[in-house]
DNA sequence: AGTTCAGTTCATTTTAAATTGAACTTCTAA
DNA sequence: TTAGAAGTTCAATTTAAAATGAACTGAACT
């Protein structure tokens, strides 16, 4: 006996072409921010999804492995675009999209940026302490050099705090 | 008669690091935006030069082949992050880091972000003419996603220019 | 018009990154 | 404590991206 109207579990064509839009649309802009395409496409996946969906689930739809769900869904979650829930007495785990920018946005500049501004901070410091081994006649544009990225860098530093509260708010 | 002290061709141990710790701060800076890590090698190391430098040095110094030097210089140019000269006269181009952060923020943001923004504006507005044609207990939550995603696209609009004013200044 | 060399193009090759899947671990409930 | 399914791990494979290099184009000089 096939379902009718209401809660028909065949999707019609203009549902998936929207499914499929949202995958794509989260695959591309995964894309442009140097992450795994995959990892966009669960993302838009859930993001369209009315209800949670297992990770059983997300690889039948997608059609990736559970090795690729599995390490594209930890990931997501440590960025914080994603939840993962167990209900108590379920075996299984679910995941929904977190679908506020806040947790994206903060997760992407915490996890992604601000390591590497770390990272180029001490760099700068260690680069600092070779100029006077140079050649004379070599210091001064090093000097100015290594201002301008020590500049930029700064500039950078604050400018994420900035970033995340123009972006967010809600 | 090997030349002596004041410009020496023979780089001393300070100079090459610098040299290679440039190159690699704007290799991995590249990367972290999606770009070819070779595009910031060429970028780091006109960057740390005193001088222009011709293709040909370009590809010495880095060991990269001609075809990739020659991409790797346009796009640069293109993004505005160097410049490139002939002088008249001269059979070779020559080219130089532009140090300001202004082209590069600028040409990123409208070379990269600015055209993804565009087409996916594009796609929005056609999936908002799919939301009539879902089944009735699905468009709720499909013109709320909707929704969010677009708020996503107005701000991340809104907030392009806002960034260059932070991020530039001189 | 011919020669030479700087620079470009693009089919092929190389390299790096992402994906798979089989073996393993963990959790739950009997 | 065992059985079975959910979920993880990681070596091997696949796929996509970048680099190569040989053939080509075009400009400068003769």
């Amino acid at each position: 006996m096939p379902e009718l109207t209401r809660s028909s579990s065949v999707p019609n064509a203009a549902q998936s072409t929207l499914e499929h839009e949202f995958v794509a649309i989260f695959s591309d802009l995964a894309d442009l921010f140097g992450n795994p395409r995959s990892h966009g496409a669960i993302y838009g996946l859930l993001f369209s999804s009315e209800r949670p969906l297992s990770m059983e689930e997300i690889t039948a739809r997608l059609g990736i492995s559970k090795g690729s769900a599995s390490q594209g869904l930890r990931q997501l979650e440590e960025l914080g675009a994603i939840s993962r829930t167990k209900e108590d007495g379920e075996r299984i785990h679910t995941y929904v999209a977190r679908i506020e920018l806040k947790p994206l946005v903060a997760g992407f500049l915490h996890k992604r940026l601000a390591p590497r501004l770390e990272s180029g901070a001490g760099r700068l410091r260690r680069l600092e302490k070779l100029v006077p081994s140079l050649p004379a006649n070599f210091r001064p544009t090093a000097r100015l050099r290594l201002q301008r990225i020590t500049k930029w860098h700064k500039r950078a530093h604050a400018f994420l705090p900035i970033a995340q509260k123009l972006l967010q708010g809600d």
